[in-house]
DNA sequence: GCTCTTTGTGTCAATTTAACACTTTCAAAT
DNA sequence: ATTTGAAAGTGTTAAATTGACACAAAGAGC
């Protein structure tokens, strides 16, 4: 039986409880998730970008503590997906050693609580430290292997990403300030994974009220320039919150 | 730091992952949730089924053996809600005292995974046991403070309910084999908190295809006996699965 | 047979959906 | 200067869906 008091618990890792983040980034034409690749891994096997917490901090300030160590990144509002914690989710030899090399005990088992987040590429370039040897943007539908169950949960962050959309308004955080309909277009079908009809969709849009046209253009484009948007925050917010009831695709 | 090398994993108890199980029941009028009252406990204390969990079980796994540990439940189709770990989560001195009279490690942190499943009240009689010295359903509405977390879990769990009744049929485990469309009916505005239209729910309903009439009526009511319908369960099975797309309310 | 209670049923106007094709605007190439 | 390629932008129609709304029918108990 495990007996010993903790003095310290603000430093100390917690061997039982991890969290991972999913990260979805959006280039204006697919949707990309950002991975590590972990240092004492030989050749290239991508990983959600995750850790074990420390006793005394809340899940949410570990996902975003162990996101920032990782890649970099950081001031993200980050979702919760839901724990993970298959007790035989070692499968791989790479994992069990990799473990071996980092972990005061890889074999303990592990919960882990997975996060997701969707921002906007060009404003968060990663930047790898602490065990991720590299941080990287890969688009999501190259992704066939990731280590642990991370691929599990990526598919989980997947679906409730579908769900999200229908209930509430996105885009705000994946798409530049200005930005045009046509890439808020993209955006959903790259999210839904089906085509949308395009007048359906910029009719659908308009009326929710989050976009407001600016007196700009796109320019150096090489066809008709598109007008270019913005989200009317108050309205955005107001949708984030309450939500809508139907706006199926 | 903790070191030491687990023997027999399959008997130990995992001090920092605990599961909590919102059982919803519906009594044909109003919404109810199973909860057990803690020995140990002065007075009236009520707090969601849920331990420890062992250290080589699955998360889902746990959460049926604490529930059919404390209440006798079994064989319910158990759906996560998500991980709940504020680590100060112990904030009630009734809550504090009874970890030290129970747990090994009192005062470790604790990340709990909350489950909620919809079951017919009559079919499951709860019994207490282990360390649950009583266990009943109470009415939803009529609760006002839950141990530890709890609280905030089961309003997870109801908000978590009213997005899937709009996504998936409802009902299916919460009423009995033959029922009323009324009978469904307030099952809806139960969960939902909100009155809805009796001829334009029963439209809908039918729309689906779920439900098929039977040749038997009610009988021994003081009124126009009602119509009987089960659900068909192939149709609903479908639905489930694949969820509907438009079925607000 | 009267009363009470709950069941069961249809219409209409307004809104929402899905399907569908052609013109406009710019940059780049000729 | 003209052509070409590429994406932007725009409206109508038929079908389906929604929400609002009121009264007759059936049984039990008195």
């Amino acid at each position: 039986m495990r007996k010993e008091i903790k003095k310290n618990a603000a430093l100390e890792l917690n061997p039982n409880v991890s969290v991972d983040c999913v990260i979805f980034g959006f280039d204006c034409d697919k949707l990309n998730v950002l991975v590590i690749n972990r240092d004492g891994v030989d050749g290239v096997q991508w990983a959600l970008p995750g850790n074990l917490i420390y006793d005394n901090e809340h899940l949410d300030q570990a996902a975003n503590r162990v996101l920032a160590e990782l890649t970099g990144l950081q001031h993200i509002y980050l979702e919760q997906i839901g724990a993970f914690g298959d007790p035989n989710r070692i499968s791989k030899e790479s994992d069990r050693s990799w473990l071996q090399s980092i972990r005061t005990q890889p074999e303990a088992r592990v919960i882990t609580v997975a996060y997701f987040s969707l921002v906007k590429m060009d404003d968060y370039q990663p930047q790898a430290s602490s065990f991720a040897k590299s941080a990287e943007w890969i688009p999501v539908n190259e992704i066939r292997e990731l280590a642990f169950d991370h691929f599990d949960i990526l598919q989980t962050a997947k679906f409730r990403l579908k769900q999200m959309i229908k209930i509430r308004p996105i885009g705000f955080n994946l798409l530049p300030e200005k930005f045009t309909l046509s890439q808020l277009h993209k955006l959903y079908e790259s999210i839904l994974e089906k085509p949308l009809d395009k007048r359906n969709f910029r009719r659908k849009i308009q009326k929710l009220n989050i976009v407001m046209s600016l007196e700009e253009k796109q320019s150096g484009v090489p066809h008709k320039p598109s007008q270019l948007f913005m989200f009317d925050k108050e309205h955005y917010l107001l949708l984030t919150q309450n939500g809508f009831d139907n706006f199926g695709f």
